[in-house]
DNA sequence: CGGACTAATGTAACCGTTTACATTTTATTT
DNA sequence: AAATAAAATGTAAACGGTTACATTAGTCCG
């Protein structure tokens, strides 16, 4: 393997001419910049990225922690993630933890011993479920909840299940089932915070029955789904944490005869492309995926330069999104 | 931040004391051993990796190129590389490449730069949709088809295609549309060898129509669909060569008011999460998606270390899984 | 007790870049 | 043409580990 000394004595100039050629051409006669380059081309050499970083002490790599990589929701969020981290020179590390803190750790560690310079957090963290990673270290949480701390992007998940239990309510449901995610995931808490204001604005007491607990897979939502249908006075809506709950949930839904949306509404949360495909399709709430990614690297990047952030958090927009999952309660017309 | 002399130092011995108390430990007296363990505690000492990659010319990180990470098939395979991976000390670079060269090109030339060791292919490729990787440089084909050259994990797509138009000849069906991927993916081409087999074996002529292109989106199994919905004489069954494709495709068949499977039976391939829960469940062909990532990076590592493979090839069995997708042709009892 | 061997440790070169600083060349001004 | 400034180039010291080789300490045996 050539190096740079080689090009440099085949071009006749000293290292240093041929390390500027590449990084300040600016900073370089015409003439030796033909020289450095048709060197290059002879001896077919390749900059060792591997030098260069370690002298620079930049790994030019981030870390991405994501529970499951298998979430259509990450998967999309890691798409633009990786775009943008493209586009800006860096690599992408899926750190894929399933859950587990060693994992978690293990990939902590890549940026202790400088592989990467960063880190974009997905799992929601709040000081319940804290983060494990040390304050040091750049960090940007790109699921956060509102009690997130640290540069942050997320969306305002208890306004948006407000809105969804709203909707349901306007279509004259009293009775609204929830399948949620596990009692202590910060986005369970917040979207739960959102649907107790919706009933409590609506004058509807709140029952602790018609929480079911699920942990954002179809399989969970399927068995949640159980609940509702061997109650006496069954709900006539349920809202789903997330899609994939609320497609396991009409499947259940279904092959007990019960009528989506005739019989029973039910909503999601993230608007998965199977969402639209789904049957009936699914109502739900979009979140801006692929925005939160670019917004994440771009921030994770300030926070890695040093740049003063502009904002502390950044909270998105979500839509809200009508299909064919929703209709009136039963009996109202 | 602290290095490996100032270790030496604190802890009264040499850097190569420090660095083999680290890396080979057996050679170190257990007396030293206490005395640099206590200095990096001291200290809070970190190895630079990025020093110690340089050093020793690995980067302990593999590439791996995928067409689109959104696709369930493939994070599937991802997460399961990923495990591996760390299990083995390797980082997985994220290559989503969105099926432009220039991306992938990008990424090939990280690994020419030493950021990375290898690559694991996911686009297929064969002597037509060539590969862009040089020779020298370690990659394995994780998605291959039969003209696949190089270290290459794959299934048998003409056999199990064959399977499963077979499965549709038993039931009746003598008209089979099918939804395929672009004409010159080497999935599509192999799976469509297997459904002309089917057909040749069977007796029953092979009719251009009923091949309608996508490429392998929901969306573009919608639009699919329509083609076979206008047909004077329509097929009773559809194979379509991915689950996303065959769920695109039910939902038009259903707004066309035909009913599946007893109007026309629907198949697909991949057997991701989804097609358990679509309407009706699919039944399809399922790749081992996970076994796949696995020995991906298995082989990859050998091919890096420079161990000699035992087979260039491997060609994993597939399952054929019966759900309710597909039932007697029309007609026929 | 001395010689032979082994285990533990230390010294310093090396990996391939970048870059501060010194030097030389070229351009500009008076 | 000399003086000065600016641009281009070169020299060599880092960066933080690893490891070949040299050296020292420890063990065993006749």
């Amino acid at each position: 393997m050539s190096n740079i000394r080689d090009v440099a004595r085949l071009a006749g100039v000293s290292v240093a001419t041929v390390s500027r050629a590449l990084s300040n051409p600016e900073k370089v006669s015409d003439d030796s910049l033909e020289k450095v380059h048709n060197a290059i081309a002879q001896v077919g050499y390749r900059p060792n990225m591997l030098a260069r970083n370690f002298r620079s002490a930049r790994a030019y790599a981030v870390v991405v922690l994501v529970p499951d990589i298998a979430n259509p929701f990450y998967s999309l969020f890691i798409r633009a993630l990786e775009d943008r981290a493209q586009q800006k020179g860096y690599a992408v590390l899926l750190g894929d933890t399933r859950g587990t803190p060693e994992r978690e750790m293990d990939y902590i560690r890549r940026v202790e011993t400088r592989l990467a310079d960063g880190i974009v957090q997905l799992r929601p963290s709040s000081e319940k479920s804290q983060n494990n990673i040390p304050p040091d270290i750049p960090c940007v949480n790109a699921c956060g909840c509102e009690y997130t701390t640290g540069p942050a992007i997320r969306i305002d998940n208890r306004a948006a299940a407000k809105t969804m239990v709203n909707y349901l309510i306007s279509l004259g449901h009293r009775r609204i089932g929830v399948i949620s995610g596990l009692k202590d995931n910060p986005h369970a808490i917040d979207r739960l915070e959102g649907y107790k204001e919706a009933l409590a604005e609506a004058g509807i007491p709140f029952e602790k029955d018609l929480i079911a607990e699920g942990d954002f897979t179809m399989w969970s939502g399927l068995n949640a789904a159980f609940q509702f249908c061997n109650m006496k006075v069954r709900p006539t809506a349920v809202f789903s944490m997330n899609d994939e709950m609320a497609i396991g949930a009409m499947q259940t839904l279904k092959n007990q005869g019960i009528r989506i949306p005739e019989d029973m509404s039910v909503t999601g949360f993230d608007d998965i492309a199977y969402s639209k495909y789904s049957d009936p399709s699914l109502t739900t709430i979009s979140q801006p995926a692929e925005e939160m990614g670019k917004m994440a690297m771009d921030m994770l990047l300030k926070v890695i330069e040093g740049e003063p952030l502009s904002q502390r958090e950044c909270v998105l927009p979500t839509e809200f999104i009508i299909r064919k999952s929703t209709g009136p309660a039963p009996g109202k017309k």
